[in-house]
DNA sequence: CTATGGCACGGATT
DNA sequence: AATCCGTGCCATAG
């Protein structure tokens, strides 16, 4: 099957195969972009709705059953591919334009890692939230970063919405109060003194902790007791305990679950939320036993085809624009097959990961079998460069409707993070580098003590002198 | 002396 | 050719 399909590609026109590795580097919302503007340009190209399936409201085409609903045959081996198009979610929905639960019932089915923070608070604050204030609320909440902290600054969003800035603090104050106490806060140390404020309704606070997070927040950082108990001429006990306290209490980063590495490296980008450019679930969602399914996206509403009309046009026509049609022509043919080809291609990329990888698909992180471009490359017998093109910049959705990247599944280093996480998560009293390294050489991941260390800061853990029974979740 | 972070090198990967 | 990643060495903090 894959020699087929791999032979198809080396027959084609150099054109064509241009146009073909063009596409595939495109992820779905750029290949929207790409083809719209085309639709635009070329009146050879048409996009023709189809009919909808009734079940899962799916394009059909021709007049066949759905491909998607009736149920798909396939293996634990081989996994079903399906390239298919998806109405039911409202464009917009994914755009960081306004969300609200009832205006796009599925799509909490969509929602990345990420993302799901921004739906988590707006549940608890949407009843407290006049409609006026709801695309206020919309906008604050898809310009959260990982951490939790707003990226953006409020002014920018009353300007935006043409409110007054003082209506969106309003806002944005609720927003702080929510789960993770101190998310929407601009800085790490606006982050704590929310949550000290909160704290401090209900329970007695240590007088000093706000002057300390005020001034000294760096020595808070890096844990200078030394420095702070200085600094705020107390005595070292009372700056251990103090630090202790806010350490043991507050989070400069609300939506992380551990006190990252935050006196150096500020943390990675946001990332940005895009629809999964492919789905891998079950056949049957409650047997983990039944083939995966992978489903590729396309990012248009409707089947893209030869406009009939420009064909009929064309064919009676004499004069001295005919040239200049046939080349549109040309081009609206060679973009159908190239788009046809790119999606095949991904197909192929997806069915492969979706075999190799079954056991992480559907068990976690652990199970992430290693796993290179190349080697990728060599078994569907296509070029390196093809390979990383099709994966770079996109995304897929699992069973467990996490939106990853594609990267991911090259991720060498994943499962020893996975499996460090769980160590430390189970351990008695904190561990060492060096110790965690052995535990890890155990299990079979001979790494390096410094590895582990690297690992720790990835995951976000603190080193182990910090550490205190705090239990590790995620 | 032990634990951990910074810097930089070399090999693999893209 | 450029980039990423694991690792060794060294400095520093405790």
């Amino acid at each position: 099957m894959y020699q087929i399909q791999s032979q198809e590609l080396r027959t084609l026109t150099t054109a064509h195969l241009a146009q073909t590795m063009s596409l595939l580097a495109l992820n779905i919302e750029e290949l929207g972009e790409k083809i719209h503007s085309l639709l635009a340009k070329n009146p050879a190209l048409e996009l023709e709705e189809s009919r909808r399936c009734p079940q899962c409201l799916r394009p059909l085409r021709g007049n066949g059953p759905c491909p998607v609903c009736s149920h798909p045959t396939g293996s634990n081996d081989e996994p079903v591919v399906f390239i298919s198009h998806r109405w039911d979610i409202p464009e917009r929905a994914f755009t960081g334009g306004s969300i609200s639960p009832d205006e796009a019932p599925g799509l909490d089915e969509y929602v990345s890692e990420e993302r799901s923070l921004a739906l988590y608070i707006l549940q608890q604050i949407a009843p407290a939230l006049a409609p006026a204030e709801r695309p206020l609320a919309a906008h604050i909440l898809t310009s959260l970063d990982e951490d939790g902290l707003l990226s953006i600054p409020p002014l920018e969003v009353a300007r935006y919405h043409h409110v007054l800035p003082s209506r969106v603090e309003s806002v944005l104050h609720r927003i702080q109060r929510c789960d993770p106490p101190g998310v929407g806060a601009s800085t790490p140390r606006e982050a704590l003194l929310i949550q000290l404020e909160i704290l401090g309704e209900s329970r007695e606070v240590p007088p000093l902790a706000r002057r300390a997070i005020e001034e000294h927040l760096e020595h808070l950082g890096r844990y200078q007791v030394h420095e702070l108990s200085l600094a705020l001429g107390i005595s070292e006990a009372e700056g251990a305990a103090l630090v202790r306290f806010i350490r043991e209490n507050l989070n400069p980063y609300p939506a992380r679950a551990h006190w990252g590495d935050w006196h150096h490296g500020a943390p990675a980008a946001a990332p940005v939320y895009r629809r999964p450019d492919a789905l891998i679930r079950l056949a049957s969602p409650n047997n983990p036993d039944s083939p995966l399914v992978v489903e590729i996206l396309s990012p248009l509403r409707g089947q893209l085809r030869l406009n009939p009309l420009f064909r009929r046009a064309l064919a009676e026509m004499e004069d001295a624009r005919r040239p200049a049609w046939q080349k549109d022509l040309e081009r609206a043919r060679l973009l159908i097959k190239s788009l046809g080809q790119r999606n095949q291609a991904l197909a192929q990329l997806l069915r492969y990961l979706a075999r190799k990888q079954r056991r992480f698909i559907l068990q976690g992180d652990l199970y992430l079998t290693p796993l290179t471009r190349a080697q990728v490359a060599a078994f569907l017998g296509v070029h390196e460069s093809t390979v990383s093109r099709a994966v770079a910049g996109k995304t897929v959705q699992l069973p467990n409707r996490r939106i990853i990247p594609l990267e991911r599944f090259f991720d060498r280093s994943l499962p020893v993070r996975a499996a460090l996480r769980s160590i430390v998560a189970q351990e008695e009293k904190p561990l060492s580098d060096s110790q965690l390294a052995n535990r890890l050489k155990t299990l079979g991941y001979p790494i390096a003590r410094r590895t582990v260390a690297k690992y720790r800061q990835m995951e976000g853990i603190l080193p182990a002198r910090l550490r205190h029974g705090i239990a590790s979740h995620i």
